[in-house]
DNA sequence: AGGTATTCACATGAAACTATTCTCTGAGTTAGG
DNA sequence: TAACTCAGAGAATAGTTTCATGTGAATACCTGT
């Protein structure tokens, strides 16, 4: 009775899945439908480029799930084969600037962007400038064309400022055989508006919008993705329609769409159904949502969790409540995990910050004779509110062990 | 009754402090000539 | 000898505290009727 059964069993089990990687975020469609605009403006922009010209500048903004990074990786990857056919000396860098550790401080952009170039800089011990001449040096060594494309690039300089967007759009100025052409994607509509005038002309000499989709096109694209990632009359009808609907509803983001869709033929096979129905999609809705909560609880600073865990501890009592009672019930949590207790003014500016991440809500009302506060909501089911209670406790005791400061 | 003053319970700002992370320099090490 | 590596010093940065000031309306306190 050993575990091999269960993997013969396993096995054997028909998934309602034909290929599942269809349905992942990383998955490349051979064509890219409703941004056929975008495509064809992006392939125009950087064209010259196949001719060794240095093509213009080009900077794409549009909404998470828009279709950005998919139809820029798919011009690219299209650009580079040609090159590759017709020895073009053509180079794409494709970088998401919102990987720590790789690309989120200059040092680090600049080395990695040397290190695309086959040349491996030590992680520390350079000045930057002699970093950038190294760069310098492999970019020219021969006459080349790079593109490269900097994704997420508000979270860059909201990190580290624009000079280094300045510098990269003077670069051409120093080269004598290469030319580089950049490429920003960025998810905010009013990023180019805080940068440097200067850098914000180079930059976006071009610039695009991709706009959300529709729910018809989101309907449209996630049939395409079903029918090849699913078995054939694996998914009830109405699926699509209110999987599509609840993504257009959330701001057309298509990813959490494909997301959705894949959870809910997750949870479909898991319980051995012959096919996804709204119920299983119904479950997947939730699973969702209460896994974005729980990575959002996870994925925050230690004090941020101890002040959230508080709130859950509160909430359950009444259905809104102020900042000094969550300083109070935080306090007591900061003793018992052997957290240091920061001041209320900390505090007041975690809980503002946990609003803009849109985790709380919370509003400043004045009570008059009574002061003025902010209003501090959760709406969260009582269930989800349980599991969340769970996941913090989890995680702020686990401080306890790993804790070095003594009080 | 109507008007103004007070007062609460924080919000919001600015400056100062601190611990961590980056950047840089020079010494030491290695490898090639 | 040039290139590389590394440790440690100094600079930059993020997170936090301290001090100061601001806020909106319920309530307290007048004031003249």
């Amino acid at each position: 009775m050993g575990l091999g059964n269960f993997f013969e069993n396993y096995l054997k089990q028909d998934s309602l899945f034909v290929d599942k990687s269809i349905l992942s975020s990383s998955y490349m469609p051979s064509e890219i439908v409703y941004r056929e605009t975008q495509v064809n403006a992006v392939a125009n922009i950087l064209a010259p480029a196949l001719r060794l010209e240095r093509p213009s500048n080009l900077f794409v903004y549009g909404k998470t799930g828009t279709g950005k990074t998919l139809s820029l990786k798919y011009v690219l990857k299209s650009m580079e084969e040609i090159a590759k056919k017709n020895d073009i000396k053509l180079k794409t860098i494709y970088l998401n600037c919102k990987l720590k550790r790789v690309a989120d401080t200059e040092y680090r952009l600049i080395a990695q962007l040397t290190k695309e170039f086959g040349r491996e800089i030590p992680s520390t011990g350079l000045p930057t400038d002699e970093v950038y001449n190294i760069f310098y040096g492999v970019l020219d060594q021969q006459k080349q064309l790079v593109l490269l494309v900097l994704d997420e690039i508000d979270q860059l300089t909201k990190k580290i400022g624009d000079e280094i967007l300045y510098n990269l759009t003077r670069i051409n100025s120093e080269l004598k055989q290469s030319q580089i052409a950049l490429v920003g994607i960025s998810n905010s509509l009013i990023f180019a508006e805080s940068l440097d005038p200067r850098v914000k002309s180079s930059l976006s000499q071009e610039e695009l919008v991709f706009p959300a989709y529709n729910a018809l096109q989101i309907q449209d694209i996630l049939r395409r993705r079903a029918n090849h990632a699913f078995r054939e009359g694996s998914v009830e009808t109405g699926v699509i329609e209110k999987c599509s609907a609840y993504a257009a509803r959330e701001h057309g983001d298509v990813r959490r769409a494909i997301d959705l869709l894949r959870v809910a033929g997750e949870l479909a096979d898991r319980t051995n159904a012959k096919s996804i129905t709204i119920s299983h999609l119904d479950e997947a809705e939730q699973k969702v949502e209460s896994d974005r909560m729980v990575s959002a609880i996870t994925d925050q600073p230690k004090q941020y969790q101890a002040v959230l865990y508080s709130i859950l501890l509160v909430a359950p009592e009444k259905k809104h409540f102020f900042t000094g009672e969550i300083y109070d019930c935080y306090q007591t949590i900061c003793k018992k995990s052997g957290l240091n207790i920061l001041t209320q003014r900390r505090i007041s500016d975690i809980l503002a910050e946990l609003d803009m991440q849109g985790i709380i809500h919370a509003k400043i009302i004045s009570k008059g004779r009574y002061g003025r506060t902010r209003e501090i909501t959760i709406n969260l089911d009582q269930a989800l509110t349980l599991k969340l209670r769970d996941v913090a406790e989890q995680s702020l005791h686990l401080t306890d062990n790993g804790n070095k400061q003594t009080i």
